[in-house]
DNA sequence: TGGGCAGAGTGATCAAGGTCACGCAGCAAC
DNA sequence: GTTGCTGCGTGACCTTGATCACTCTGCCCA
């Protein structure tokens, strides 16, 4: 724990290793054996929705946008995966289409597999397999939520707030338990709750209007948690 | 064992333990000694969402509506899966609580396998595990479709036109290729595109109208599927 | 034979929010 | 400088569809 610490400090490489240990060193040493570790800058695509698999991307560092998108150009975020994450794991598994697309918001370390040894370990390790399935169903609940709260919130004013709570709660580890840093722009979080851009602009300068938040550039400050969580019903 | 095949061959039934037939010997034996079979009538319960996963559903015969719903009771109802499906395989790989609700559509003829038994064979049997997976990446798939066609569409007529299409193309393979029977009331077509009742009735009579169907009692005949996909952007 | 009831059809009303059209600030490049 | 670009702020529309408030049908059943 120390040693990771000083590792980190040093020479800012997160090991990136560090994703897969969680599972046994046999299977740890199986998985970097064959894996290939990419480092990306901000706005690289890992892939594209719709396109054939080309292999599991576990996420090392930096955050990483999923999305899809219509014909006609309009965007929904279906979130933002952080550090831990494996991405395209259903597509991977079935031999299928991407899902989404994924595009780093961030320079980002990243662990790709190829499919084929994705489907080997899995058969190899049980463990694996496991482990693979139980992130399968952990994504699968995270859409069925974001689906859920998407749709059976009528307001734009109730999905914002739901967003703001949500991002509270998530960096409320890391920083203070009511502030926190917009690190999306507005048309961002428009695409990802389902709006447009003003009308986000136009509920975040309402909530401040009404003392629920307070904006100091980039950072927001809850001032009223209670009353954002007034505005969910879903 | 002897009992069931008697009681499938009684009652002309498709043998239930057809949805396990994908499986080698093994498996399926083993499958069907911790199986439980139950008949449940149209409009029975299987399991309530965000209620702690009592085991896996394996739907035989009959369909079943997957819905979730807020507090002031909306709903959406997210897919209704067919004979050959399970239902709940997210949650009790994880041990979670159900991400929806599942209520009976029809008579159904059901298999249910404790969370227990389900973990247990998944790690015993490497092909069962696989399966298990690719069912639920199958299920991650249809959802994050489900939100991408929701979400991306703006109007609701373009939503229902999807709807459909989906279904001529599910039912094609049954019925005639233009012709459909619908067994879900306009409440609930209204609950699968996000929209209300009335919108549902309003856009049936617009698309009568405009000549893209005919309605005969509950029978619908597309008449223009090329104008009908023409709404469709997403 | 007349409730009682679920589902379907329809009009009137109204607000939420999408879209268009700007203006403005900050910032990097030349 | 000034040009260009991206992101934010705001006002003026106007369309979509939710909601309410009925009616009308077919159907079950007492």
């Amino acid at each position: 724990m120390l040693a990771t610490r000083a590792a980190k400090a040093a020479m800012n490489t997160a090991p990136e290793s560090a994703i897969f240990r969680d599972f046994s060193a046999a299977v740890r040493r199986a998985l970097e054996s064959v894996q290939c570790i990419t480092y990306y800058p901000a706005g690289a695509v890992l892939f594209v929705e719709s396109q054939p698999s080309s292999g599991v991307f576990f996420v090392s560092r930096g955050r990483v946008k999923l999305s899809v998108s219509s014909r006609d150009g309009k965007t929904l975020i279906l979130r933002v995966a952080e550090p831990g994450e494996a991405l395209g794991v259903g597509a991977a598994v079935c031999g299928r289409v991407y899902e989404a697309t994924a595009e780093t918001l961030e320079p980002c370390e990243i662990s790709f597999i190829r499919p084929s040894d994705l489907r080997r370990l899995m058969s190899q390790y049980n463990e694996f397999a496991m482990r693979m399935t139980e992130h399968l169903s952990r994504e699968y609940n995270s859409t069925c939520r974001e689906l859920r709260s998407l749709m059976l919130s009528e307001s734009a004013s109730e999905r914002l707030a739901k967003l703001l709570v949500g991002w509270l709660d998530t960096n409320g580890e890391t920083r203070q338990h009511n502030r926190m840093t917009l690190t999306l722009t507005h048309e961002e979080i428009a695409q990802m709750i389902g709006t447009s851009r003003e009308t986000v602009t136009r509920l975040l300068t309402e909530f401040t209007k009404k003392q629920l938040v307070q904006r100091h550039g980039s950072t927001l400050v809850v001032r009223n948690r209670g009353a954002l969580e007034s505005l969910i019903t879903a």
